[in-house]
DNA sequence: TCTAAATGCGAGCACCGCTCTTGTTTTGGT
DNA sequence: ACCAAAACAAGAGCGGTGCTCGCATTTAGA
């Protein structure tokens, strides 16, 4: 109806005549093309609040329609299920979290490997404390019988591929003075589905210990958001923070810097 | 009914007559009574059972009453919600996973720390593989609204004590050999919380180590169950437990034993 | 024995994800 | 410029959920 259409097109950009914006050819902007960005950005913006205010199991799709003044039914135009929304916000979070740990860690000198890691970890964590349910949403229960899409992947691996090129780094200069230890047989047959992704250089010590590090990082995340520091650290945020930079001297002693 | 009843009965142990079982005074297990143990633990069972299948978010009460053939509304004539029933759920999870790491704990000689550590490491993360919902129930995304109910929070120290009691072994030991430089101001606030629970031979660098520790171990069972190793560790058993194995290593040498 | 508490049941409420039908609007080819 | 086809919005409806309430029955304790 002309009602909702209108609520919907309140909630959003100004609805500026579309003809003026290059009516070129190609994909020249149709209406139903605008508004239907236009209702995407919607939904997945009402989703966004509805899982930052009370996560992930608490969404509704019905509750969005009602937030948006649309039919219930009116949403399956746009994400044939539920599932497919909190694919599309799992991806999102991932490129969010991604952004935020890759801009974090550009700014530091290219040289400054210990620094650059530093960064990593503290930007993951900073992400984690300002978007809990959304990093609850990509590190936390896994849902039963949902399977990562293929176009989960790319984004899911953009901090790890940015650790493991620090990591690598970390070890040409390293490579340089003295031959390491090979790993025995079992471990490098566990690490060899990584190690297509990682050139010879690092050894597969230097690549478990990447890789242990990085599951530590994100255990002391979850322990952290997920209460289990309660009445064991501090719960103010300079004890917090106190505590976890300790932990990343640890990390970085771990991994012989 | 007599027909559910006769349902309820079957499902559980032989309804004996309640007469012979001592009749005595104090709380003379009356048929009610017996009942109500029965059928609380029916429901549980069944409970876990659907957890175990398809995890928490999947816990229907009325599927429970279903299958137990009962009316669904007769179930909240033991529990008052459904989330009294997973904090049950919780509760029992907890005291699982506690006497599992206990046990196996309890069999490697006292003398022998980092046996007993590894004992501690390995059993978690078998008691994790073998009840992985379970697992998720406890260190999962937390629940939104969910607040801790008091008695959870002793079950849910078990297995922190045990590690707790190891460190303090261990800081005992080394204690004889040269004091440690304190830690700095901050941390050692942040610390105080757990400071209560923990003597003064173990150092304020000793305890953030340990806990530090502690939760790299529930990060890496969460990113070995949580399928964040995928490509990443070959999927077999062997090949999970090596490079599980090369991290409890890991983890000793970090604790400097 | 007799009252009060505990228990079971069914109807019902408000919500959920999702489907199907109906009627309207927009698009694109002729 | 017209018209069939596609996209879309709305509403009713289905089967599911957690939970409440009133009523009948059973048990406990005085």
């Amino acid at each position: 109806m002309a009602v909702s259409r209108a609520v919907l097109t309140n909630v959003y950009a100004a609805p500026d005549s579309c003809q003026d914006v290059r009516v070129a050819k190609e994909k020249a902007a149709s209406i139903r093309a605008l508004n239907r960005e236009r209702i995407t950005a919607a939904i997945l913006d009402a989703a966004r609040d509805q899982i930052a205010h009370s996560g992930a199991s608490a969404l509704s799709v019905r509750a969005i329609t009602r937030e948006l003044g649309m039919a219930s039914s009116a949403i399956y135009r746009y994400f044939p299920s539920r599932d497919d929304l909190l694919t599309k916000l799992i991806i999102d979070s991932y490129d969010s979290l991604g952004a935020a740990v890759e801009a974090a860690e550009s700014r530091v000198p290219r040289e400054d490997l210990t620094g650059r890691f530093r960064a990593i970890c503290r930007s993951t964590r900073r992400w984690a404390l300002d978007n809990q349910h959304e990093y609850f949403l990509i590190y936390g229960t896994p849902v039963p019988g949902y399977k990562a899409p293929q176009d989960t992947i790319a984004p899911a691996t953009r901090v790890a591929t940015l650790m493991i090129t620090v990591l690598v780094e970390a070890a040409a200069v390293r490579a340089t003075n003295g031959r390491q230890p090979a790993a025995p047989a079992e471990l490098r047959r566990a690490l060899s589905p990584m190690r297509s992704s990682v050139p010879d250089l690092v050894s597969d010590a230097e690549m478990a210990n990447g890789l242990s590090t990085f599951s530590a990082l994100f255990g002391a995340i979850s322990f952290e958001l997920g209460g289990q520091l309660h009445n064991v650290i501090r719960e103010t945020e300079t004890s917090r923070s106190a505590y976890f930079e300790f932990q990343i001297d640890g990390w970085i002693a771990a991994l012989g810097w």
